[in-house]
DNA sequence: CTCTCGATTAGCT
DNA sequence: GCTAATCGAGAGA
């Protein structure tokens, strides 16, 4: 942990709205100590997943399942799933209880681990590392039996650097990969920081 | 029980 | 641009 880091605490997730939390984390870093090393990554691209009135979100219509149930969680834990049988997606619960309200991380920036993340992701760019959701989670070590974990523990964490993503850098788009979620898919509630 | 499909990615044309 | 990979969740019989 960087001695000027301030891990975020549970104040920092109790946000009830996620759109407002998923603009929040960028610039923030999230941080993963796993059995193989230690890396982390500036968030650079967030998605916001609305709760039960949210088309797009595994909430929606206050489904409650096994798979779910962590979603109704206080903010500040990990919401992690298998999509399509192979990639693990990462996800930061938010909001007060049976809110609903998660938060996707869609992309980061390796800052720190960056020989541990090379042999993860043997054979691709740089660049490429974990630009996309499934990619975050290849490349921090992120799997499914951190689904649930408590973000204030010592295994994943985020921490707040300083660092302001400026707001001309920062741009609003919908969501990618919901088109099934109807009026709910055009949503603007995709943040990608571009420096 | 069966069936469908997915908050994606990598590799190819 | 197209699509196979790969399997569990969720829905319905």
């Amino acid at each position: 942990m960087m001695a000027s880091g301030r891990k975020l605490v549970r104040a920092d997730y109790a946000d009830p709205r996620s759109v407002r939390a998923a603009r929040f984390f960028l610039g923030k870093v999230l941080c993963v100590q796993a059995p193989d090393g230690y890396a982390e990554g500036v968030m650079i691209e967030t998605e916001a997943y609305g709760g039960r009135r949210d088309a797009a979100s595994h909430a929606f219509g206050n489904r409650r399942t096994a798979r779910t149930e962590i979603m109704f969680a206080p903010g500040g834990v990990a919401y992690v799933y298998l999509c399509y049988g192979m990639h693990r997606l990462f996800n930061i619960v938010t909001g007060p209880v049976d809110s609903a309200q998660a938060v996707l991380v869609r992309a980061v920036k390796i800052t720190a681990g960056h020989e541990l993340v090379r042999k993860r992701r043997v054979g691709v760019a740089e660049k490429d590392w974990a630009s996309g959701p499934g990619r975050v989670c290849a490349a921090l070590g992120i799997e499914m039996h951190h689904n649930r974990h408590d973000l204030l523990g010592e295994t994943i964490w985020i921490e707040d650097r300083g660092i302001v993503p400026p707001a001309r850098q920062v741009k609003r788009t919908p969501r990618i990969g919901v088109d099934y979620a109807g009026v709910w898919a055009l949503k603007p509630w995709r943040f990608v920081w571009s420096p």
